[in-house]
DNA sequence: AAAGATTTATTACAAATGTAGTTGGCCCGG
DNA sequence: CCGGGCCAACTACATTTGTAATAAATCTTT
């Protein structure tokens, strides 16, 4: 199961959940109201659009509140996304992207090292 | 006049008219039909949209059908996407971005030699 | 000028997204 | 046992996106 194709309000509800799970709805609606200023129906809509598409899981507690939490992992949206991204903008060339975030980039000279070595390690490993 | 939210497939038009600019609906139709299969007055019905939104500009010719173009240079387009792609699943840090796709990189000793060169001019160009 | 071809404009319509409101149960404190 | 609250389910409704069809205007060619 790969990861579904989620809209960005629904994005936030799952960042909530990445953060901290599993959480009752109205916990996830109440901050989700502060930050957004979404009301808890809202929230909850999203919720059920979530669990439709595979992205939560309820966690049934008999007697009390359901309990959400993300069905994947961050990571394995992130990938789906920056997949996406990659190809849409650029034409799924690595290297453009690179160029340009680099470009734009402010960052300590660790980071920079840090970098250099991913970018070594990423020489043709091609076969 | 900041870059237009474009969905996905307004974006192959775009995409079209970057690559030459400016054609008529009906060239622009054909090539789009090639690629994606699309019916000409879908094609037609993506270019009213990008007009309104600003995205292309009409060029009337009297006497002859119209020619469309990119109001709006790839470039500014793609900072633009970029800029709320980073936003959007990496809150905005830099570095995590460049590592995720460093990380999944193909690439050959020359293109990473130019990186480190740009990685480099990016250390803490911070004042 | 009439018919056909081509362009442009208008309309359609379903699915997805953003943003809730309303209704029906169930539990708790009087 | 009754009224409030909270939760879950269902319904609502405007916009945007994907995908055109149809109608109207225009140009072109006998």
């Amino acid at each position: 199961m790969s990861a579904p194709n989620i809209p960005e309000s629904e994005w936030s509800v799952m960042e909530v959940l990445w953060e901290a799970s599993p959480q009752t709805a109205s916990e996830i609606a109440r901050t989700l109201n502060q930050s957004k200023g979404w009301a808890e129906n809202t929230v909850r809509t999203f919720l059920s659009r979530l669990v439709e598409k595979g992205a939560l899981e309820i966690v049934e507690k008999p007697g009390s509140s359901r309990l959400y939490a993300p069905a994947l992992k961050r990571e394995t949206f992130v990938k789906a996304e920056c997949e996406s991204f990659l190809e849409r903008i650029f034409q799924g060339a690595t290297k453009p992207l690179l160029v340009h975030f680099a470009s734009n980039a402010r960052l300590t000279s660790e980071e920079v090292s840090e970098l250099k070595i991913l970018l070594d390690q990423s020489i043709t490993k091609n076969k």
